[in-house]
DNA sequence: TCTGGGGTCCTAGGACCC
DNA sequence: TCTGGGGTCCTAGGACCC
C-alpha cells in the first residue's frame, strides 16, 4: 500500500447536473441528464458558448466550450438552459459540507471538484478505501441528488486522471502500477495541463499517447519546453509529491470583464463600462481585504484579437476611484481605436497588508480614510439591498449587458 | 460557425543598478 | 568611451485550467 491515499471528486457534467436538481426541486418533469440538454449562455448577448452538456447531449457530439450555434446543429432539439451561478455555488458548498463530516483533508480545487487525502482514515477504516470512495458517492447521490466520479491514487495527478475515466457515477484507481495499461495508452491531449498548443508541438515530435511522452527523454523536453516540459513528463509518468491543501491560498489576481452585445467604437461608452467593472473590482478587493498593486486593462476587439496594458501604482489600493482613474489612463495609451468587444479590468499582485500610511494625521490621510468610509458603506447597502438599488448615474443607461 | 468569465503560472525582453 | 556580466523589477503576452 503506497503511503498516501487520495480521492479527486468530480461533480458529473456540474452545471448541468446541478440545473437538473433544482428544476426536479422546483416541480419539474422532466430530468434534463436524461434529454440532450446545454447549459449555455445568450447568443443575442454574444455570450453563446456551451458550459455544460448532458450525456445525452455529448453522444451527439457537442462539445464543452463551443458556441452554441454549432450545438444547435449537432442537435436541432437540444434543450438550453441558461447559467445560474448562485445555485451552483450553493450546491459545490453543499458537498464539500458533506465531505467534511468524514474527513477535514479536503481542497477546493474548483467549484466542481475537489482533492481528499483519505491517509488518515487508515486508523478508523484500515485499506479499506473503495468501501470509504462508496460512501462519499452514494451519500452525494442521496442527500444532494447528483452523481460524481471519484478517482483514487496516491497523488493527485493520477488521481484527476482516474476521475476522468469513463462517466458517470463511478470509481476508478490509478495506482502506479496501473498507470501503464490505464494510462499511457491515451492520447497525450488526454493529460492534464497539455492543450491545444503543446498537443501539437508534441504530436509534430512524434509524441502521440501519454506513454510515448512517458518514455521520451526528460531532459531533452526540458531543454525544449522548459519547467513546463519537466513538469509534464513527470506527470505522464505518474510522479507529484504536491500536498492536499487543504487552507484556501490567498488570491493572487482579481479581475472583471465582459463581452458586451455589440461593438464599442467611442471612448465615453467605453469609459462607462471601465467603471461599472472598476466597481466590481474595487467591491470584491474590499470584501477580501485585499490591495492591488497593479492594475490593467484588457481589450479584445472584433477580429477577437487581444491587448493589453498594467500599471504598478505607488501605493496598492482596494478604492474604487483610484483604480478607475489608472483603468482609464491605461485604456487611453492602449486602445487602438478598434471595434471593442470585450473590456476587462484586472488587478494583480494582491497583498493583504494596508498601505504603510507615513502620518496619520496629514490632511491626504483623513482625505483617503473619508474615500474608505464611503466605499465601505456602498458595499453595505449592495449587499442588503443587492447592486440595482445604488449605481452611478452614469451607469444608469448600461442596463442589461452588465451583471450589476 | 462564431467563439464566456475568472483564475494561475511561465517566459521573454527591456530598464536599471552594481 | 566602450566593454562585459549578473541580478532584479516591470510589463506584455500566452498557455492552461475549470
Amino acid at each position: 500500500m503506497p503511503k498516501r491515499i487520495i480521492f479527486h471528486i468530480d461533480v458529473n457534467s456540474a452545471f448541468l447536473s446541478w440545473e437538473a436538481v433544482n428544476q426536479l426541486k422546483k416541480g419539474s418533469n422532466i430530468d434534463l441528464r436524461t434529454i440532450p440538454s446545454i447549459v449555455a449562455g445568450d447568443q443575442s448577448r454574444r455570450h453563446g458558448v456551451v458550459l455544460a452538456r448532458s450525456i445525452p447531449a455529448k453522444k451527439f457530439g457537442i462539445i464543452t466550450g463551443e458556441p452554441v450555434i454549432k450545438a444547435v446543429r449537432k442537435c436541432p432539439n437540444v434543450t438550453i438552459v441558461p447559467p445560474s451561478h448562485g445555485i451552483y455555488t450553493q450546491c459545490s458548498n453543499a458537498m464539500t459540507e458533506l465531505i467534511m463530516t468524514i474527513t477535514p483533508d479536503i481542497e477546493k480545487y474548483s467549484i466542481d471538484e475537489c482533492f481528499v487525502d483519505v491517509s488518515g482514515l487508515r486508523l478508523k477504516y484500515g485499506n479499506d478505501f473503495l468501501s470509504i470512495a462508496r460512501t462519499i458517492k452514494s451519500r452525494i447521490k442521496k442527500e444532494l441528488g447528483f452523481t460524481v466520479n471519484i478517482g483514487i491514487s496516491e497523488n493527485k495527478i493520477l488521481a484527476k486522471m482516474a476521475s476522468d475515466f469513463k462517466k458517470p457515477d463511478r470509481i476508478h484507481t490509478l495506482f502506479r502500477d496501473e498507470m501503464k495499461e490505464k494510462m499511457w495508452p491515451l492520447p497525450v491531449s488526454e493529460l492534464f495541463m497539455v492543450g491545444k498548443a503543446s498537443y501539437k508541438k508534441f504530436k509534430l515530435m512524434g509524441i502521440e499517447t501519454i506513454g510515448d511522452l512517458a518514455l521520451s527523454d526528460a531532459s531533452l523536453l526540458e531543454e525544449r519546453f522548459g519547467k513546463y516540459g519537466r513538469m509534464i513528463w513527470e506527470y505522464a509518468n505518474g510522479i507529484d509529491d504536491s500536498p492536499v491543501q487543504t487552507e484556501e491560498s490567498e488570491a493572487k489576481d482579481l479581475s472583471n470583464e465582459i463581452t458586451i452585445g455589440f461593438d464599442i467604437t467611442d471612448k465615453e461608452t467605453a469609459r462607462l463600462y471601465i467603471l461599472s467593472l472598476c466597481e466590481t473590482v474595487g467591491m470584491r478587493l474590499r470584501k477580501s481585504g485585499l490591495y492591488a498593486n497593479v492594475i490593467g486593462i484588457n481589450i479584445k476587439n472584433s477580429e477577437f484579437e487581444s491587448y493589453s496594458k498594467r500599471k504598478k501604482i505607488q501605493t496598492p489600493t482596494q478604492n474604487t476611484n483610484e483604480i478607475f482613474a489608472v483603468a482609464t489612463e491605461l485604456f487611453e495609451q492602449v486602445w487602438k481605436r478598434d471595434p471593442i468587444r470585450l473590456i476587462g479590468v484586472a488587478t494583480t499582485q494582491l497583498q493583504s497588508e494596508p498601505p504603510i500610511q507615513l502620518n496619520m494625521f496629514d490632511s491626504l490621510s483623513k482625505q483617503s480614510s473619508n474615500v474608505k468610509k464611503l466605499d465601505e458603506s456602498i458595499d453595505k447597502i449592495r449587499e442588503k439591498y443587492g447592486n440595482k438599488y445604488l449605481v452611478r448615474g452614469s451607469l444608469l443607461n448600461l442596463n442589461k449587458d452588465c451583471n450589476s
